[in-house]
DNA sequence: TTTCATTAGTTACTGGTGGTAACCTAGATA
DNA sequence: TATCTAGGTTACCACCAGTAACTAATGAAA
């Protein structure tokens, strides 16, 4: 069972043909897209609705809650279930492929939760500097 | 020294007012942005200079690097060094800052490099679904 | 029986931004 | 005189994220 060994120095990104590169690029992408991260981690806790979704991601809109669902199911980290009922009812859940991208994610959101702070006052230094 | 409890649960992203959220989720955008977290990576190993990276990161224009470039150095990311000589010359490096953001990169690197087979798998099979 | 409400979207439109190609400045080199 | 280099800037275009408005199908209400 030799351990496959991941060797993800940054430069990943752009040089080692190791999958392909373009994919890769991707999921980064859509890792830090505006809405895909938010609605994993309103998954976390269970299967949600299209309308339940859209009530607690305030501020999206139909449009863009499809289009994020859709790719987040086209990439296989989300589960799309219609059920044939009046009104129609479609639920949405994590997989497991998503849920394991859980921690990472977790990861940057507690770097950037730690940090806000600090570039908020990087960014005002810097924009005064400037003028 | 109370330690401060970071409660980073996806949910941070569009609920709490711990720090400004929209700051949270620019870094977000950030960190998901084309070039931001390559040129983070090149600069792992030591200063270079713009065209050093223009030639490492390939297919980057000028524009786009000296945009990213002063965006990591707004957020205080990236330092940049000028020297008054002919040519001129400048240096961009990494601050702690910076530094202290890639190994929550990283993971997220690996987790990407270790599921993009997976990913363009399924990728394949949606569409081959939806014709 | 005409209206309203609900669900899960789709359509038409627009503004911001990512990307390309061309240009700039200043001195060194041939 | 012309060309090269470094580190950009400027003008421009095309695309796509985002918004607002609309839709199908049904049941309930008046």
């Amino acid at each position: 069972m030799s351990e496959q060994v991941h060797e993800p120095r940054m430069q990943s990104m752009c040089e080692g043909p190791q999958g392909d590169p373009e994919v890769f690029r991707s999921i980064l992408a859509r890792v830090g897209d505006k809405w895909s991260m938010m609605l994993i981690g309103m998954l976390q806790e269970g299967p949600r609705r299209f309308t339940e979704l859209k009530a607690m991601t305030q501020g999206i809109s139909s449009r863009m809650l499809t289009q994020t669902l859709r790719q987040l199911e086209r990439d296989g980290l989300v589960k799309r279930e219609m059920f044939a009922e009046i009104p129609p009812r479609v639920e949405y859940s994590v997989t497991d492929l998503g849920r394991s991208l859980i921690p990472a994610v977790l990861a940057i959101a507690e770097w950037a939760s730690a940090h806000t702070n600090e570039i908020a006052a990087n960014r005002e230094d810097y924009d005064a500097a400037v003028e």
